[in-house]
DNA sequence: TCGACTATGCGACATGTGTTGACTAATTGA
DNA sequence: TCAATTAGTCAACACATGTCGCATAGTCGA
């Protein structure tokens, strides 16, 4: 039974060098022309040793955005299901801004040539944080009929598919807050009679 | 300028050869794990042939799922918008039931170790029909201040992460009636008041 | 400080990947 | 039917891929 890779000081810096390599090779070219060689040489680390780490490109990449997937989860759980309508929470505003300042990143991972492996676990970390946000607290009445964890995946589908479309077809068009709103508004449409206590 | 692969009966032969063979080994094994190689043998193609026609085994599974594609895009574009709340109109129904008489298929393209390109596919298909609809009837007045492309990028997004949350975790837990009618209570949930003319 | 892990480096292996050039054979138009 | 066109086959190439066993060196507990 191999106690694989603990939290070696060594094994750590290796990820770290990976993880860092991996962003700096996905800032210049497409996820797919992306080689595990490659990879080892700019980590300077064995590429037999990669193998030790991650199974593929794929794994490593969506490891390293592990802290964005978190954030952007983190944000989207925080809005209060009942702010006001004309005006996005500001959890979303930071969202949205997150997403422009990583535009790039975001528009690769999320679009045709990028990782299924970061969408589906942005989508099941969104969901998941969702879940247990509407679990926990108040949801408006209107949607008492359906279950939670359907409605989680579904506005977790609802932001990854809006953000996919504003990286890559027209963030010079669309301002940030004006697609935070957007979303906030198609969100909202409904329940504009607030909470239900 | 090579007239590339146009109309030629050997050319459709070929490729529909390669679609079968990648469908058929798509529902035996994860996608990574298909290789050009197996693929050319399967198909009974020369592994030289395969790449004047597909560039990797994404694109061609991508092309093998286009008429799903089609199906969902059209099905969820058929949708009356102000249908009653209570019950899903028809053209709905049939995309789950699409859905759940492929859910297999579906499951391993929107999963982790799926197609980002089908997503990709899937999603963008979605939106331009959507957007065609929004754009051609009326949209419920709520949604006036929402640019009619974000909307529907919001729905395709919706419904793709419903699918994929659908398909994977909790198919059997959730008959195929019930996770449709899910999804179009949480789409209408506001425009309760019918149509804006 | 020493001895037992164990992550990493290293070289090698069979296999898969794209691509090329020359040859064969199916298709099409005249 | 014949000639021109072009999809397909085939062999071969350099390179990438996973996966070995073994050697080295960094790490941690005693």
């Amino acid at each position: 039974m191999s106690a694989v890779h603990s939290d070696d000081p060594r094994a750590q810096r290796t990820r770290a060098r990976l993880k860092a390599a991996v962003l700096e090779l996905a800032a210049q070219q497409e996820l797919a022309t992306i080689t595990m060689s490659a990879l080892a040489r700019r980590a300077e680390v064995n590429r037999a040793t990669v193998y030790l780490h991650y199974p593929d490109v794929d794994s490593l990449v969506t490891d390293a955005l592990e802290d964005a997937v978190a954030t952007v989860a983190r944000a989207a759980a925080l809005c209060p299901l009942d702010a006001p309508r004309d005006r996005a929470p500001l959890p979303l505003e930071e969202l949205f801004e997150h997403v422009a300042a990583n535009a790039t990143t975001y528009a690769r991972m999320l679009g045709p040539q990028g990782s299924a492996r970061f969408a589906a676990r942005l989508r099941e970390r969104l969901t998941a944080e969702l879940a247990q946000r509407f679990a926990g607290g108040r949801r408006p009445a209107v949607w008492d009929d359906v279950p939670v964890e359907m409605h989680a995946a579904y506005l977790a589908g609802a932001l990854v598919g809006v953000v996919a479309h504003w990286v890559t077809a027209r963030r010079e068009h669309v301002p940030t807050e004006e697609a935070a709103l957007a979303f906030w508004q198609l969100f909202r449409s409904g329940s504009r009679s607030t909470t239900t206590d």
